[in-house]
DNA sequence: TATTGTTATACTCTATAACTATA
DNA sequence: TATAGTTATAGAGTATAACAATA
């Protein structure tokens, strides 16, 4: 039944989903770089991933509300991080990228978060963080999809 | 090295932690549970692992404030989940531990959890899904220790 | 009529500061 | 003097509602 590793992931789940946990991983990542906080870097980060993008989708794939997604780009953008430009395909629409400043800031928080990353899964034999990496991979996108 | 687990590891761990991810598994969670909700479910059930336990105590184990800690156990106090009682050996502290009320509850969100994890790891094989376990257990604990 | 971006508003969460009682 | 609990207050995050422009 496995009813006892259910039981084991629910307690290390809980551990990480904690406020304390993610707000210290978060503050970790965006150490040293400008303009960026725990509660932007998901919106730069998203942005980085899936650019240019609307507000509205941005939103969508984050998980965020459209009205705090519009006004964490608004932050972003004076920050010098992030560009608005209208949408050709549609008026209606304004397109959310990076500027160079914003790129660099990306690759220095992916830094950071490798670094710390690194510092766990050196510590395991190699095919082992291996079957992690991809075991994690999956358990997160089936967690996504039980919707 | 290691740096393409990390790197998959690094973004399941992003998609994890989102706002959106998290919340959405804190309502399962607490689906049909009388007086509790997303943000009263870690304080309820960091007392169901380490009650009775005083407010202080509490919260540095969660990653809260004191302050958030009291004023959350009066919520559950006053939904008949939780209750104060003094600690016999020091006067200034106050106990904090379940009704049989809250024990219900807890027992309740346990299962649905429980429940939701399960759907995922009955998709593995036991052995696949007890090693995930052992190494998420492990990944998390090194994680909380990075400090 | 529906949708995008945006702003205004209200509500919740969280931290800081301050007060009381006890160690 | 330090610590536990608590309350008051302020700051930040988030959602709801409403608006103008465009589809």
């Amino acid at each position: 039944m496995g009813s006892s590793s259910a039981a084991r992931v629910q307690s290390a789940l809980g551990r990480l989903l904690q406020r304390g946990t993610r707000m210290h991983l978060y503050d970790r990542v965006v150490d040293g770089v400008e303009g960026v906080d725990a509660t932007l870097y998901p919106v730069l980060s998203g942005v980085a991933r899936i650019g240019p993008v609307s507000a509205t989708e941005l939103a969508a794939v984050i998980g965020l509300d459209r009205t705090a997604a519009t006004r964490y780009a608004t932050r972003l953008e004076s920050a010098g991080l992030m560009s608005r430009r209208p949408d050709a395909a549609d008026a209606r629409a304004t397109l959310l990228e990076l500027t160079p400043h914003g790129r660099k800031a990306v690759a220095r928080m992916r830094g950071n978060l490798t670094r710390a990353i690194n510092d766990i899964l050196d510590e395991w034999q190699p095919a082992q963080a291996e079957q992690f990496a991809a075991a994690l991979d999956d358990f997160v996108s089936r967690l996504e999809s039980l919707a």
